[in-house]
RNA sequence: GAUCCCGUAGCUCAGUCGGUAGAGCACUUGACUUUUAAUCAAGGAGUCAUGGGUUCGAGUCCCAUCGGGAUCACCA
C-alpha cells in the first residue's frame, strides 16, 4: 500500500475510536444538487446595503470532495455530485459541540485579539479541527446541509451547517486542477488508465458523462421509432452452438451440464430472421456481439450492434426509415434539437433527404469506371492501378464490391 | 500483422556528455475566519516497467520480454 493508502486507513480508524461511522447505512436525504444551486441562486441587495438571501436557504446535498482550501478558522471545500460542482463554505464556530471520545486539543490561545466582527472561540471545535480538517481526505463521499449564498469574491456556495461522512475513500484520487484562465493542471489523461478505470474517469473528468448520456438517448430514440414502426423488440441466443451470421473469429466457451462446446454470438441475424419466418412483420435487438480478433480504438471485442428486419419492405422503404432515424438520432442528442454534428473540420446534415444513387452510379461518379461495360480483365485491371487487393478467387461481383468499398465508402 | 514512439513519486512531467533521483500538485506538521491552481513555512515519499548485457560506474547505451500509444493494413 502507498502511504496515501496507509493514511487513509488511519483515517478511518479514528473515524470509528470517535464513534463517527464513515460508511452509515441509512438514507441521506438529498434536497438540491450543485448546478441547481448555481445556476438559479438568488439574493437581493437591500436599501441599507445588506443582502437578502431569496432561495436555496436549507439544502443538503451528498457528493464528494474534489478540493479544499483552508483559510484559518474558515475552510472551502469543493463539492462534486451527479450535477456538478458547488463551493462548499465551512466556519469553525459552526462546529462547536463536543464528541464523544475526543477530549481537549490544545486550547486557543490567540483570544487575545478578538474583535467583534470575528467573535473567536476559545471553545473546542472538534468536529472541525479534528474531523474535518484531518480526518477528511480528497475523494470522501459526505453529505452536508447548510443554505446557500455569494461569497465576497461572487461565488454561489453552501455555507455548510451540517456535514456527514457518507463513504470514506480509501484511495487517493488524480487530483485535476483549473485555473481562472482555464489551464489544466495534471490532467488524467492516459488512454489505457481512462478505458480501463472509467469511474476515475467520469470522476476527475464528469464532462465526459455527456457520453453515456447521448448513448442513452440515442438507443432510447432509436428504440421509440422502431416501436412506432410496429416492430417488436426480442432477445435472441448469445451462446450459441454455431456461430452464424458473419464472417469473424469468435469466442469459444463449454457448456458443462450439456457438454458441449458453445460460441460467444458474432451476429444475431440468423436468429432474428427466423422471427420474420415464423410470422412476426418486424423485430429488432440491441445486441452485444462478440469478436475474438485484433482491437483498437474503434474495434471493441464485445460492441453493441442494432439489428432491424422486416417483412414485405423493399429497398425504398429502407432508405426512408433510415433517413428518418438517423435524423431523430442527431436531434435527439442535441439540446437545441439541431440536426447537424460537427466531427472535426466537417459539418454533417442528418435531416433527409439524402442522395440516393445505384452503386453502379456512385462508382461511375467518383472514379469514371463504368463497371457496366467492363468486363473482369478491365475491372482487374483497374484494382491493381489502384492498388486494391484482389485475388484469383474473385469475380465480377465482388470485384465492384472491392472497388466500391475502396474508392467510395473512403470518399 | 507492419512501422515509429513511450514506460521515472499518488497525478502531470523534467532528467544535459554515462558520474549521489528532480519539480509542481497531492500527502504530513504548523500559521491564517469569504478562499478558489488559496497563500506562507517546514517535512516525508522512488525496485527509474521486467530480465540480461556493455562499463570502474546505467534512469541514460545495447538486446530481449511485458504493457501502452500513434500511423498503416484488416474488420464493424
Amino acid at each position: 500500500m502507498t502511504e496515501q493508502e496507509l493514511l487513509r486507513r488511519e483515517s478511518l480508524q479514528k473515524l470509528r475510536e470517535l464513534g463517527i461511522e464513515p460508511y452509515p447505512a441509512e438514507m441521506f436525504d438529498v434536497t438540491a444538487h450543485a448546478t441547481d444551486i448555481v445556476t438559479n441562486y438568488r439574493e437581493e441587495v437591500l436599501e441599507d446595503g445588506t443582502k437578502n438571501r431569496l432561495n436555496y436557504q436549507s439544502v443538503a446535498l451528498a457528493g464528494r470532495i474534489m478540493a479544499t482550501r483552508e483559510a484559518g478558522k474558515a475552510m472551502f471545500m469543493n463539492l462534486q455530485d451527479s450535477s456538478g460542482r458547488i463551493q462548499l463554505y465551512l466556519r469553525r464556530d459552526d462546529f462547536v459541540e463536543p464528541i464523544d471520545g475526543l477530549t481537549a486539543s490544545q486550547p486557543i490561545n490567540k483570544s487575545d485579539g478578538v474583535t467583534a466582527s470575528h467573535p473567536v472561540t476559545t471553545t473546542e471545535a472538534p468536529m472541525f479541527d479534528t474531523v474535518i480538517k484531518k480526518l477528511l481526505d480528497l475523494g470522501d463521499y459526505v453529505g452536508v446541509k447548510g443554505f446557500a449564498f455569494r461569497t465576497k469574491t461572487g461565488e454561489v456556495s453552501v455555507h455548510v451547517q451540517e456535514f456527514k461522512f457518507l463513504a470514506k475513500s480509501l484511495r487517493p484520487l488524480p487530483v485535476v486542477k483549473k485555473d481562472a484562465e482555464g489551464h489544466i493542471y495534471d490532467a488524467f489523461t492516459d488512454p489505457e488508465q481512462r478505458y480501463r478505470m472509467r469511474y476515475v474517469d467520469l470522476t476527475v473528468n464528469p464532462e465526459f458523462k455527456q457520453v453515456f448520456l447521448k448513448r442513452s438517448k440515442m438507443i432510447r430514440t432509436i428504440r421509440n421509432y422502431l416501436d412506432e414502426l410496429g416492430m417488436l423488440e426480442v432477445e435472441t441466443p448469445i451462446l450459441q452452438p454455431i456461430h452464424g451470421g458473419a464472417a469473424a473469429r469468435p469466442f469459444k466457451t463449454h457448456h458443462n451440464t450439456l457438454d458441449m462446446t458453445l460460441y460467444l454470438r458474432i451476429a444475431n441475424e440468423l436468429y432474428l430472421k427466423r422471427l420474420i419466418v415464423a410470422g412476426f412483420d418486424g423485430v429488432y435487438e440491441f445486441a452485444k456481439m462478440f469478436r475474438n480478433e485484433g482491437m483498437d480504438r474503434t474495434h471493441n471485442p464485445e460492441f453493441t450492434a442494432l439489428e432491424f428486419y422486416v417483412a414485405y419492405k423493399d429497398y425504398n422503404w429502407l432508405m426512408e426509415v433510415t433517413e428518418i432515424l438517423l435524423e431523430r438520432v442527431a436531434r435527439a442528442i442535441h439540446e437545441e434539437g439541431a440536426s447537424t454534428v460537427q466531427v472535426g473540420d466537417h459539418t454533417i446534415e442528418f435531416a433527409g433527404p439524402y442522395r440516393r444513387l445505384t452503386m453502379f452510379d456512385a462508382i461511375h461518379q467518383y472514379t469514371g469506371l463504368n463497371v457496366e461495360t467492363a468486363d473482369e480483365a478491365d475491372l482487374r485491371n483497374y484494382c491493381r492501378q489502384n492498388h486494391i487487393e484482389i485475388d484469383a478467387s474473385m469475380g465480377k461481383a465482388k470485384l465492384i464490391d472491392e472497388i466500391f468499398g475502396e474508392k467510395w465508402k473512403n470518399t
